[in-house]
RNA sequence: GUGACUGUAGCUCAGUUGGUUAGAGCACCUGGUUGUGGUCCAGGGGGUCGGGGGUUCGAAUCCCCUCAGUCACCCCA
């Protein structure tokens, strides 16, 4: 150890070459979010305790960074930003001009053991639609989730979108007597599908309060990981009301349709996405063997148990962490990320001319050129090598008010006095 | 919070049944090159062998504790 310190347990350093890989990946959540008409907000990194608990419950306090300042305040590190978001929307939500389509990228703390695809701090992208009942607001978020996707290079092949439905769930538990107060328990169960062999699902489904015919049923309805809306409506209607609810289903995958995006998308009621504040449709970004890389849905009562209005809102979520390593995995971290990229490095070929050199770089920056030369006076191979390994494209020797231009690339060299480089340099870097 | 595995240079790793001064490649720096980079050659810096304790004449090596990493569980906002 150089250092008597070390990084806190789940954090990162982000040394220049993982800054610039954290800078693609945020740049891209940006453009993308931009592009969808989404507007940027921020929230602060810490809240009142309160914030955070008032909707999950005491438990989710363990998992939480949360201290006592000296005012006697009890704070807690944001672990999300929708709590802030819904307290700064229902605090001015009768100015903001509707639909509130607002995007953020804010760095995360949760006090978990971190694990594969997750730390105890990291960056998340947040896409929020608040005010807009219809499905269409859904429909806008899982669009910006696979037009990020996209971005990044990937495809349906690597990653789908596998939408669920909370209140198709709570429908048929309802239909079969499935007392309210055991329904969370249940959805807990239908999402362990996911990640639990046949054979121990199996186990816990036999274990568990369930009847016969509401096993029966739920075993049915986990069995259409493919299902189509039609199937369920056959296979449903007579039992239960659930006309409205898969009449959303329905123009929801129209939507995504018409927004051309229908092969990454697969409706799969295995999805319901743990307890949380979840209302609606849900859904989940999902590659083979790994954890789900983003996933949201509907949450119409959350403004109001931050004491807001009530109003329909709905989002999604994508960790840094996931991305990035299913990126690696896939080979589609852009390799130019790996070097710097100095547009102009400026060399004194000769003794004596350093404040020209000074002039020229600062001319350059002016410019709106990345220019730089050294900082210890070195002879001109030497120079040439700092230039190579600083990644410029090209050195400017300078003697004299002659300079001669270097193309690192191709060893190229050309004579040009100083007025006509300045003119253009750009030309240069082509 | 529970469990398993792993910690030797910045990175990837050697290191004999416990044996005296802990190595290699890559990376970094310097020189060969008062003047044209990448290649090559030579040299150099960098380690309390994660940390602490114990066993022993002697510990990178064996034992205990602790910290960290990885993976799984819990949880997943």
């Amino acid at each position: 150890m150089a250092s008597n310190f070390q990084a806190v347990k789940g954090t990162r350093d982000f040394y220049p070459q993982e800054m610039r890989l954290r800078n693609y990946i945020i740049d891209t959540w940006r453009r993308v979010s931009l592009r969808c008409g989404f507007e940027e907000y921020d929230a602060p990194i810490f809240e009142y305790l309160d914030l955070f608990t008032v909707k999950s419950g005491e438990e989710i306090a363990e998992q939480l960074f949360s201290f006592t300042d000296r005012g006697g305040r009890d704070l807690a590190i944001r672990p999300e930003i929708t709590p802030s978001l819904a307290r700064m929307v229902a605090e001015k939500i009768n100015a903001l001009p509707r639909p509130v389509k607002w995007f953020s990228v804010p760095r995360l703390c949760r006090a978990e053991r971190p694990q594969r695809g997750r730390l105890r701090e990291f960056f998340q992208w947040n896409v929020d639609v608040i005010g807009v009942d219809d499905i269409l607001a859904d429909a806008e978020c899982i669009f910006a989730c696979v037009e990020a996707l996209r971005e990044f290079g990937l495809t349906p092949a690597d990653v789908e979108m596998r939408i669920g439905s909370r209140p198709l769930w709570t429908a048929v538990l309802d239909s079969l007597a499935v007392p309210t107060e055991r329904r969370d328990d249940v959805l807990a169960l239908v999402d362990k599908r996911f990640k639990l062999p046949e054979d121990a699902f199996d186990k816990l489904l036999a274990e568990s309060f369930l009847n016969d015919e509401q096993t029966s049923v739920i075993r049915d309805l986990l069995s259409h990981e493919n299902v189509t809306v039609e199937q369920l409506l056959t296979d449903y209607s007579g039992r239960v009301d659930i006309g409205q609810t898969v009449e959303r289903l329905s123009q929801l995958l129209g939507y995504l349709e018409a927004y051309g995006i229908a092969e990454w998308c697969v409706l799969d009621l295995r999805v319901v996405r743990g307890l949380a504040y979840y209302t609606g449709v849900v859904y989940e970004a999902i590659a083979a063997g790994e954890r789900a890389v983003a996933g949201g849905g509907r949450y119409d009562n959350l403004l109001q148990v931050v004491g807001g209005p009530a109003e329909s809102a709905t989002g999604f979520g994508m960790g840094d962490v996931v991305l990035g390593i299913l990126l690696d995995e896939k080979g589609l971290l852009p390799a130019d990320l790996a070097s710097e990229s100095l547009n102009f490095f400026v060399i004194d070929a000769v003794e004596g001319v350093f404040p020209k050199v000074l002039d020229l770089v600062a001319r350059l920056r002016k410019g709106g050129f990345s220019a730089d030369c050294h900082t210890r006076r070195q002879n001109v191979g030497k120079q040439l090598k700092q230039a190579d390994k600083r990644g410029a494209r090209c050195s400017v020797l300078l003697s004299g008010n002659d300079l001669r231009i270097k193309t690192m690339a191709s060893g190229e060299e050309t004579d040009i006095d100083a007025t006509t480089f300045l003119d253009d340099p750009g030309k240069w870097l082509q």
